[in-house]
DNA sequence: GCCAACGTTGGC
DNA sequence: GCCAACGTTGGC
């Protein structure tokens, strides 16, 4: 039981440039894997910590505006990033050894897109997320945990920010 | 476009 | 094993 804890349904958000892959491309595909990611402290949250079912939102990175745009499903659990492996690919990494891979990956699934983005500075001003891995200065982590009660808020805000959106207000 | 924060590399 | 140099990330 060391490694698969029984415990609930854990969140994470992912980071991505649109420019690369935005949440359009997501719903467009339905379902992707989650490759390319080279940073250790996210390797392990990849590899040995998020499970089938968890919650991830998606945010767009170094862009205008900055926001998290919605949410995906884990479908499949974390295994090698074969990216790593293809000379031809941008993320190969030749240290990458097939029989001992570097690098992980996992698999999501599009569930929704906000009505509305929740901004970066909206994300700023609201109550209970100071403590935001994503908001932490210096922060730059791709691949970060969110807590149950991070994600609670995050669903307010984007229903509620949705509900607004009909009569501008 | 700038640059601070951070992670990685490599000389010693 | 330290740490300076370097490259990258990503907010501003």
């Amino acid at each position: 039981m060391a490694k698969k804890q029984a415990a609930g349904r854990r969140y994470w958000l992912f980071k991505s440039e649109p420019e690369s892959y935005s949440i359009d491309h997501l719903e467009r595909d339905s379902q992707t894997f989650w490759a390319g990611v080279r940073n250790y402290q996210a390797r392990n949250f990849l590899r040995d910590d998020i499970q089938v079912g968890d919650g991830v939102l998606f945010y767009h990175s170094s862009t205008e505006p900055m926001a998290i745009v919605g949410a995906m499903e884990v479908v499949k659990a974390g295994y090698p990033d074969h990216t790593a492996f293809d000379p031809k690919d941008h993320h190969y990494d030749p240290d990458s050894d097939p029989k001992s891979p570097t690098w992980y990956m996992v698999d999501v699934r599009f569930a929704r897109k906000f009505a509305v983005p929740l901004t970066r500075d909206a994300l700023k001003a609201q109550k209970g997320l100071e403590k935001m891995v994503l908001l932490q200065k210096g922060s730059r982590l791709s691949i970060q945990p969110v807590t149950a009660e991070e994600w609670r808020i995050i669903e307010e805000l984007a229903k509620n920010s949705g509900k607004s959106g009909a009569h501008k207000g």
